[in-house]
DNA sequence: ATAGGATGTTAACGGCGCTCACATTAGCGA
DNA sequence: TCGCTAATGTGAGCGCCGTTAACATCCTAT
């Protein structure tokens, strides 16, 4: 259905967000720009404005996919982890998604983002709700709310901080190495539930 | 010594820098650009780059103050901390720190770094070095590699999680109580050390 | 005293986000 | 089938940005 010389595009929306997309893996964030956006469309820069409010709601949406693209590749690394060798199997997919894909799990966490934006604010929680009910099955006896956010919490900053490179982990492997002894470290000695 | 009607400014570099955390504090990221730091520091729009090589230079600049700014905070928060309880605090602190100067706090760890400027990554390496140090003295028989790297990331995430608004506490209170407990969550019942 | 380097200015380039007036077209009721 | 309207895309233009180049001013060491 792609249609060449139409006027009409015929579903820029969604071919926005798959520009924006390829130039954030390809050139980086700065390189995501409402007008690039366009030009790899192929459409003119004003278009993206009758289906984004701004730069930002664009941003929005792609930072939405990133979220389900993280959640689908969580719920690979393993359905319903349990032990703590499971978790961190999960734990280390979350590290790599973001040195996979910088630039978009920045866009999903480095910058302020829109919480009045639903489609982004229902994919956040669609993440919480996913590390809630691991922790609720894997530790039955504990206070969920704190140690959902406790891990959530590690997890998270761990993949920041080898996302900054402050932490020295050069190969996945070393990274892979890095994060499950961090959990281990945290997890392995509790007796919990 | 300010000189008002000179040719030359007397401290551009370090005026630069001031103008640039004002900018930041009042109007958020997005308002720090080198043009509207060379107006605050009554300047011309070129004269910065006599001092920073370009935007991303001045930036590192100031997320080097942002890393002192903060490990003067950690360190007034408990000097020494040891047990789980002093160390929640020193935690909060963290986070409190993120969310007192959010804007401040994305330079710093939000987007991809220099690892080439030198101030930067000792000031980075500071921070690192104050976590390393806190563990090893409060869990001298544990692996303190591991177990700084986890509660390194674990603060850090919490800090993260909070800016973006990810977790609902609204107040400071609220905050600091659930960053208490997540760490406590992870923390309180082992036996370590 | 003066030469030269350090530091500042002015002007300009291209790219950006965004808006407005206008052009085209798809879809729908008569 | 025709024609109206709303949706969608275009083009020009605004002010801001980062950055550079050519030029001006001033400090300092000889």
């Amino acid at each position: 259905m792609s249609s060449k010389e139409t006027y009409h595009h015929g579903d820029l929306r969604a071919a926005c967000v798959r520009a924006a997309v390829e130039l954030l893996e390809e050139s980086g964030e700065t390189a995501l720009s409402l007008r690039a956006v366009a030009r790899r469309a192929g459409v003119s820069p004003a278009a993206p404005y009758r289906h984004y409010a701004d730069r930002e709601a664009l941003v929005s949406a792609v930072a939405a996919v990133g979220y389900r693209e993280l959640a689908s590749r969580l719920a690979a690394a393993h359905p319903s982890p349990s032990t703590p060798g499971q978790l961190a199997s999960v734990a280390v997919a979350y590290v790599q998604f973001a040195l996979d894909r910088p630039a978009l799990f920045r866009i999903m966490f480095g910058e302020p983002c829109d919480r009045d934006n639903e489609e982004r604010v229902a994919a956040t929680t669609a993440v919480s709700q996913y590390v809630r009910g691991i922790v609720e099955r894997a530790f039955p006896d504990a206070d969920a709310e704190a140690l959902a956010t406790a891990i959530w919490g590690l997890v998270h900053g761990l993949a920041f901080l080898h996302l900054d490179g402050k932490l020295d982990a050069p190969t996945p492997s070393a990274v892979a190495d890095r994060v499950t002894a961090a959990i281990h470290a945290l997890l392995a000695t509790d007796s919990r539930g």
